[in-house]
DNA sequence: ACGCTAAATTGCTATTTCGTCAAACGGTAG
DNA sequence: CTACCGTTTGACGAAATAGCAATTTAGCGT
Protein backbone atom coordinates (compact mmCIF):
# COMPACT_ATOMS: atom_id res chain seq x y z
CA UNK A 1 0.00 0.00 0.00
CA UNK A 2 1.92 3.48 -1.26
CA UNK A 3 1.27 6.51 1.12
CA UNK A 4 0.19 8.88 -1.41
CA UNK A 5 -0.17 12.49 -0.90
CA UNK A 6 -3.14 13.74 -2.03
CA UNK A 7 -3.09 17.30 -3.18
CA UNK A 8 -6.57 20.04 -1.58
CA UNK A 9 -8.59 20.82 -4.46
CA UNK A 10 -10.08 24.55 -5.09
CA UNK A 11 -13.56 25.28 -4.63
CA UNK A 12 -13.81 24.98 -8.29
CA UNK A 13 -12.53 21.79 -9.06
CA UNK A 14 -14.56 20.52 -5.86
CA UNK A 15 -17.80 21.69 -7.81
CA UNK A 16 -16.59 19.66 -10.58
CA UNK A 17 -15.56 16.83 -9.10
CA UNK A 18 -18.85 16.08 -7.10
CA UNK A 19 -20.68 16.86 -10.30
CA UNK A 20 -19.42 14.04 -11.96
CA UNK A 21 -20.44 12.00 -8.99
CA UNK A 22 -23.76 12.61 -9.02
CA UNK A 23 -23.89 11.54 -12.89
CA UNK A 24 -22.97 8.30 -11.60
CA UNK A 25 -24.72 8.47 -8.47
CA UNK A 26 -27.85 6.88 -10.37
CA UNK A 27 -28.57 3.09 -10.67
CA UNK A 28 -29.98 3.12 -14.16
CA UNK A 29 -26.98 5.37 -15.28
CA UNK A 30 -24.43 3.28 -14.08
CA UNK A 31 -26.65 -0.04 -15.23
CA UNK A 32 -26.14 2.00 -18.76
CA UNK A 33 -22.78 1.66 -18.45
CA UNK A 34 -21.80 -1.17 -17.72
CA UNK A 35 -24.04 -2.43 -20.64
CA UNK A 36 -21.70 -0.75 -22.27
CA UNK A 37 -18.87 -2.42 -21.43
CA UNK A 38 -19.39 -4.97 -24.17
CA UNK A 39 -19.03 -2.15 -26.59
CA UNK A 40 -21.14 -0.11 -28.41
CA UNK A 41 -25.26 -0.25 -28.40
CA UNK A 42 -28.37 1.04 -30.04
CA UNK A 43 -30.92 2.59 -27.21
CA UNK A 44 -33.37 -0.02 -28.24
CA UNK A 45 -30.75 -2.58 -26.96
CA UNK A 46 -30.21 -1.00 -24.00
CA UNK A 47 -34.08 -0.18 -23.58
CA UNK A 48 -34.54 -4.16 -23.71
CA UNK A 49 -31.22 -5.13 -21.81
CA UNK A 50 -32.18 -2.50 -18.72
CA UNK A 51 -35.69 -2.96 -18.67
CA UNK A 52 -36.88 0.55 -18.75
CA UNK A 53 -38.72 2.59 -20.57
CA UNK A 54 -36.98 4.48 -23.44
CA UNK A 55 -37.60 7.88 -22.89
CA UNK A 56 -36.34 7.36 -19.41
CA UNK A 57 -33.31 5.28 -21.09
CA UNK A 58 -32.96 8.50 -23.61
CA UNK A 59 -33.20 11.08 -20.74
CA UNK A 60 -29.97 9.42 -19.05
CA UNK A 61 -28.37 8.53 -22.21
CA UNK A 62 -28.13 12.24 -22.92
CA UNK A 63 -27.14 13.47 -19.27
CA UNK A 64 -24.12 10.87 -19.83
CA UNK A 65 -23.58 12.36 -22.75
CA UNK A 66 -23.73 15.92 -21.65
CA UNK A 67 -20.61 15.13 -19.25
CA UNK A 68 -18.67 12.82 -21.51
CA UNK A 69 -18.97 9.95 -19.90
CA UNK A 70 -20.16 8.38 -23.04
CA UNK A 71 -20.20 9.14 -26.65
CA UNK A 72 -23.11 9.20 -29.53
CA UNK A 73 -22.86 7.73 -33.26
CA UNK A 74 -26.06 8.40 -35.52
CA UNK A 75 -26.76 5.99 -37.98
CA UNK A 76 -29.95 6.32 -39.80
CA UNK A 77 -33.01 5.70 -37.67
CA UNK A 78 -30.68 4.90 -34.43
CA UNK A 79 -28.71 6.66 -32.09
CA UNK A 80 -25.26 4.30 -31.20
CA UNK A 81 -23.82 4.85 -27.69
CA UNK A 82 -20.22 4.33 -26.66
CA UNK A 83 -18.40 4.68 -23.49
CA UNK A 84 -15.99 7.77 -23.98
CA UNK A 85 -14.46 8.24 -20.56
CA UNK A 86 -13.40 4.67 -19.79
CA UNK A 87 -12.25 5.64 -16.34
CA UNK A 88 -15.60 5.08 -15.10
CA UNK A 89 -14.97 1.84 -14.81
CA UNK A 90 -11.97 2.36 -12.92
CA UNK A 91 -14.22 4.24 -10.33
CA UNK A 92 -16.53 1.58 -10.25
CA UNK A 93 -13.72 -1.26 -9.65
CA UNK A 94 -12.56 1.29 -6.42
CA UNK A 95 -15.40 1.83 -4.77
CA UNK A 96 -16.56 -1.57 -4.94
CA UNK A 97 -12.66 -3.03 -3.47
CA UNK A 98 -13.63 -0.19 -0.73
CA UNK A 99 -17.35 -1.51 0.19
CA UNK A 100 -15.95 -5.20 0.11
CA UNK A 101 -12.77 -4.08 2.78
CA UNK A 102 -16.16 -2.33 4.78
CA UNK A 103 -18.06 -5.58 4.20
CA UNK A 104 -15.21 -7.48 5.57
CA UNK A 105 -14.22 -5.27 8.23
CA UNK A 106 -18.29 -4.97 9.50
CA UNK A 107 -17.74 -8.93 9.90
CA UNK A 108 -15.02 -9.44 11.94
CA UNK A 109 -16.69 -6.91 14.60
CA UNK A 110 -19.69 -8.95 14.70
CA UNK A 111 -17.15 -11.27 16.73
CA UNK A 112 -17.28 -9.91 20.37
CA UNK A 113 -16.69 -5.83 19.09
CA UNK A 114 -20.11 -3.63 19.76
CA UNK A 115 -18.29 -0.45 19.68
CA UNK A 116 -18.59 1.27 15.61
CA UNK A 117 -19.63 1.51 12.59
CA UNK A 118 -23.47 1.40 12.10
CA UNK A 119 -24.11 4.49 13.77
CA UNK A 120 -26.84 3.67 15.83
CA UNK A 121 -30.01 6.04 16.44
CA UNK B 1 -2.68 2.82 -21.12
CA UNK B 2 -3.65 -0.72 -19.81
CA UNK B 3 -6.26 -2.10 -21.39
CA UNK B 4 -7.84 -4.03 -18.21
CA UNK B 5 -11.12 -5.51 -18.59
CA UNK B 6 -13.42 -4.64 -16.27
CA UNK B 7 -16.11 -6.73 -14.47
CA UNK B 8 -19.38 -6.83 -14.72
CA UNK B 9 -21.21 -5.58 -11.79
CA UNK B 10 -24.55 -7.30 -10.88
CA UNK B 11 -27.23 -5.50 -9.74
CA UNK B 12 -27.52 -4.86 -6.06
CA UNK B 13 -23.44 -4.40 -6.53
CA UNK B 14 -24.72 -0.95 -8.51
CA UNK B 15 -26.81 0.11 -6.30
CA UNK B 16 -24.68 0.09 -3.76
CA UNK B 17 -21.58 1.76 -5.91
CA UNK B 18 -24.63 3.68 -6.78
CA UNK B 19 -25.40 5.20 -3.20
CA UNK B 20 -21.45 5.67 -2.67
CA UNK B 21 -21.02 8.10 -5.31
CA UNK B 22 -24.37 9.51 -4.37
CA UNK B 23 -22.37 10.77 -1.05
CA UNK B 24 -19.50 11.94 -3.06
CA UNK B 25 -21.87 14.14 -5.13
CA UNK B 26 -22.40 17.24 -2.53
CA UNK B 27 -19.80 19.89 -2.89
CA UNK B 28 -20.29 20.80 0.66
CA UNK B 29 -19.25 16.94 1.77
CA UNK B 30 -16.11 17.18 -0.71
CA UNK B 31 -15.32 20.29 1.34
CA UNK B 32 -15.25 17.87 4.53
CA UNK B 33 -13.58 15.95 3.36
CA UNK B 34 -10.94 17.54 1.63
CA UNK B 35 -10.52 19.48 5.15
CA UNK B 36 -10.36 16.43 6.63
CA UNK B 37 -6.82 15.63 4.50
CA UNK B 38 -4.72 17.43 7.03
CA UNK B 39 -6.12 15.26 10.05
CA UNK B 40 -9.01 14.70 12.34
CA UNK B 41 -11.17 17.86 13.40
CA UNK B 42 -13.87 19.01 15.59
CA UNK B 43 -17.07 20.25 14.24
CA UNK B 44 -16.64 23.64 15.23
CA UNK B 45 -13.47 23.51 13.14
CA UNK B 46 -14.93 22.12 10.09
CA UNK B 47 -17.54 24.91 10.77
CA UNK B 48 -15.38 27.74 10.31
CA UNK B 49 -13.31 26.48 7.54
CA UNK B 50 -16.53 25.42 5.63
CA UNK B 51 -18.69 28.49 6.42
CA UNK B 52 -21.85 26.54 6.55
CA UNK B 53 -24.06 26.72 9.29
CA UNK B 54 -23.12 23.91 12.18
CA UNK B 55 -26.52 21.92 11.81
CA UNK B 56 -25.91 21.63 7.96
CA UNK B 57 -22.12 20.24 8.68
CA UNK B 58 -23.35 17.99 11.29
CA UNK B 59 -25.91 16.89 8.87
CA UNK B 60 -23.81 15.81 6.35
CA UNK B 61 -20.84 14.89 8.11
CA UNK B 62 -23.68 12.10 9.96
CA UNK B 63 -23.86 11.01 6.15
CA UNK B 64 -20.40 10.15 5.73
CA UNK B 65 -20.31 8.78 8.99
CA UNK B 66 -23.41 6.52 8.12
CA UNK B 67 -21.81 5.56 4.61
CA UNK B 68 -18.35 4.80 6.42
CA UNK B 69 -16.15 7.34 4.43
CA UNK B 70 -15.67 9.21 8.25
CA UNK B 71 -14.80 7.87 11.27
CA UNK B 72 -16.02 9.57 14.81
CA UNK B 73 -14.63 10.01 18.07
CA UNK B 74 -16.25 11.68 20.83
CA UNK B 75 -14.22 13.59 23.59
CA UNK B 76 -15.84 15.97 25.93
CA UNK B 77 -18.15 18.14 24.42
CA UNK B 78 -16.70 17.68 20.89
CA UNK B 79 -16.93 15.45 18.34
CA UNK B 80 -13.66 14.82 16.30
CA UNK B 81 -14.17 13.09 12.35
CA UNK B 82 -11.43 11.88 10.35
CA UNK B 83 -11.26 9.74 7.07
CA UNK B 84 -12.25 6.40 7.32
CA UNK B 85 -11.56 5.33 3.72
CA UNK B 86 -8.76 6.77 2.11
CA UNK B 87 -9.88 5.57 -1.53
CA UNK B 88 -12.21 8.64 -1.55
CA UNK B 89 -9.10 10.78 -2.23
CA UNK B 90 -8.03 7.99 -5.39
CA UNK B 91 -11.03 8.74 -6.37
CA UNK B 92 -11.11 12.83 -6.66
CA UNK B 93 -7.62 12.32 -7.97
CA UNK B 94 -9.24 10.06 -10.54
CA UNK B 95 -11.85 12.04 -11.69
CA UNK B 96 -9.82 15.35 -11.74
CA UNK B 97 -7.47 13.39 -14.20
CA UNK B 98 -10.24 12.47 -16.00
CA UNK B 99 -11.83 15.96 -16.50
CA UNK B 100 -8.42 17.78 -17.04
CA UNK B 101 -8.13 15.47 -19.93
CA UNK B 102 -11.50 16.15 -21.36
CA UNK B 103 -11.02 20.12 -21.23
CA UNK B 104 -7.92 19.62 -23.06
CA UNK B 105 -9.28 17.53 -25.84
CA UNK B 106 -12.31 20.43 -26.10
CA UNK B 107 -9.61 22.98 -26.41
CA UNK B 108 -8.36 20.93 -29.54
CA UNK B 109 -11.51 20.66 -30.87
CA UNK B 110 -11.70 24.53 -30.48
CA UNK B 111 -9.33 25.06 -33.09
CA UNK B 112 -11.22 24.18 -36.48
CA UNK B 113 -13.41 20.92 -35.41
CA UNK B 114 -16.74 21.54 -35.13
CA UNK B 115 -18.58 18.43 -34.42
CA UNK B 116 -18.61 16.68 -31.17
CA UNK B 117 -18.99 17.31 -27.65
CA UNK B 118 -21.21 19.64 -25.99
CA UNK B 119 -24.46 18.49 -27.01
CA UNK B 120 -25.83 21.52 -28.70
CA UNK B 121 -29.68 21.76 -28.39
C1' DA C 1 -46.89 12.69 -50.18
C1' DC C 2 -47.83 9.15 -46.55
C1' DG C 3 -46.96 5.86 -43.01
C1' DC C 4 -43.72 3.47 -40.07
C1' DT C 5 -40.02 3.45 -36.89
C1' DA C 6 -36.19 5.01 -33.51
C1' DA C 7 -34.98 8.55 -30.62
C1' DA C 8 -35.47 12.91 -28.23
C1' DT C 9 -38.24 16.11 -25.79
C1' DT C 10 -42.08 17.98 -22.89
C1' DG C 11 -45.44 18.10 -19.10
C1' DC C 12 -46.78 16.15 -15.07
C1' DT C 13 -46.60 13.91 -10.30
C1' DA C 14 -44.15 11.93 -6.55
C1' DT C 15 -40.03 11.55 -4.02
C1' DT C 16 -35.79 13.17 -2.42
C1' DT C 17 -32.50 16.43 -0.62
C1' DC C 18 -30.49 20.77 0.57
C1' DG C 19 -30.37 24.61 3.75
C1' DT C 20 -32.29 27.04 7.62
C1' DC C 21 -34.44 27.63 12.19
C1' DA C 22 -35.71 25.80 16.54
C1' DA C 23 -35.52 22.46 19.92
C1' DA C 24 -33.32 18.44 22.28
C1' DC C 25 -29.37 15.99 23.89
C1' DG C 26 -25.05 15.28 26.50
C1' DG C 27 -21.00 16.92 28.96
C1' DT C 28 -18.75 20.31 31.94
C1' DA C 29 -18.24 23.86 35.28
C1' DG C 30 -19.88 26.93 38.84
C1' DC D 1 -29.15 21.58 40.40
C1' DT D 2 -28.53 25.25 37.07
C1' DA D 3 -26.31 27.48 33.37
C1' DC D 4 -23.67 27.03 29.46
C1' DC D 5 -21.54 25.00 25.39
C1' DG D 6 -20.80 21.84 21.36
C1' DT D 7 -23.31 18.72 18.82
C1' DT D 8 -27.27 16.30 17.14
C1' DT D 9 -31.91 15.97 15.63
C1' DG D 10 -36.60 17.35 13.95
C1' DA D 11 -39.57 20.17 11.14
C1' DC D 12 -40.49 23.08 7.41
C1' DG D 13 -40.14 25.25 2.62
C1' DA D 14 -37.64 25.43 -1.78
C1' DA D 15 -35.33 23.25 -5.47
C1' DA D 16 -33.82 19.21 -8.00
C1' DT D 17 -34.70 14.69 -10.08
C1' DA D 18 -36.65 10.13 -11.45
C1' DG D 19 -40.29 7.85 -13.74
C1' DC D 20 -44.35 7.70 -16.72
C1' DA D 21 -47.33 9.19 -20.62
C1' DA D 22 -47.92 11.72 -24.59
C1' DT D 23 -45.95 14.38 -28.24
C1' DT D 24 -42.46 15.79 -31.40
C1' DT D 25 -38.53 15.21 -34.39
C1' DA D 26 -36.08 12.85 -37.88
C1' DG D 27 -34.73 9.00 -41.18
C1' DC D 28 -36.40 5.36 -44.24
C1' DG D 29 -39.47 3.00 -47.41
C1' DT D 30 -43.57 2.74 -50.30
Amino acid sequence: MSDHTHKHLSEDALELVAERFKVLSEPLRLRLLNALMDGEKSVSELVEETGSLQANVSKHLGLLLDAGVVARRKEGLRSYYRIADKTVFELCDMVCGSLHDRLAADLEHLSGDRSSSPHRR
